[in-house]
DNA sequence: TTCCTTGCAAACGATTTGCATTGGA
DNA sequence: TCCAATGCAAATCGTTTGCAAGGAA
């Protein structure tokens, strides 16, 4: 399996950002890393305790994905019906954008070239300064019909 | 009052579409209408209990903006705290983006020239043939702090 | 020991729904 | 008239929190 390096190193930066705070890096805090790090997209609280992170109870996983949101570990979304998505920060996976399916919910990571990319930063930092936001980031959400539901 | 045209035009767009579905235009449903189109952004349910739509009790506002969602009439965001936040569909306003305060989670409506919105789309048609979706729409969220919050 | 973390169950808040009543075409 | 729309209250559901027990430094 190729993820394992990666894996680690995840798990070791994610350890060295909390000992930072002085916020212990417990086992069931390794479960829920190591869950989020398996999807392929921003995955909600059910979706982890249903399937990868089971054996952490329900309050527990709250907190920790709340702890991990605080921390910059995680970024919480809120997708199609309001439900909380949680994924990895930008700085452990790089940014990304997501393609969502208007019609099921899924929802998918999808990387941009940089050139891209810089278009998108231009058009955020012009936008935002029209408002008079000093900007920090940007969301793009590319709304579609996933394969399996277009017929 | 500038806005009383714009008002009376938009209440008919909204009472012919409603009309194609043989669905009744109601003053209680003409009320939050009004409310959401004097609104600068995306509004919750709270918000507009609590303002202009305070006449109409929650469980009808509940339906209201459901059926006006279903409809394609309003278009339901999920704000900062996962609470969903209403405002009237592209075809009513025209397409426009958002500024998000990120301290405060103030969503203000933001426009984009043609060609920053052409960039948009060829940028989220990209992304979303990659994906192998169907692309119909894309939203775009400029996260920064807002003048009030920036000191 | 001391403080952080956990787990259960109860509490919360936004939204939805059952049902009897009202009102418009 | 007749069915969609309304309004109240109760129910749901994702998420949070109080509190006592467990564990690492």
């Amino acid at each position: 399996m190729a993820g394992t390096g990666a894996s680690t190193e995840i798990h070791e930066l994610v350890r060295r950002k909390l000992s930072e705070a002085a916020i212990r890096y417990t086992s069931g805090r390794r479960t829920v890393v190591t869950a989020i790090q398996m999807a392929s997209g921003p995955r909600t609280a059910a979706e982890l305790a249903s399937g990868p992170a089971g054996s952490v109870p329900v309050s527990s996983l709250y907190r920790t994905l709340s702890l991990f949101d605080d921390t910059g570990i995680l970024k919480k979304h809120h997708g199609s019906h309001g439900i909380a998505r949680y994924e990895l920060a930008d700085w452990l996976t790089g940014h990304h954008h997501h393609v969502v399916c208007v019609a099921c919910g899924a929802i998918e990571d999808i990387g941009v070239s940089d050139s891209a990319e810089s278009e998108l930063n231009a058009i955020a930092s012009s936008l935002g300064s029209q408002a008079g936001f000093r900007v920090l980031d940007h969301v793009l959400e590319v709304e579609g019909v996933c394969p399996d539901c277009d017929r």
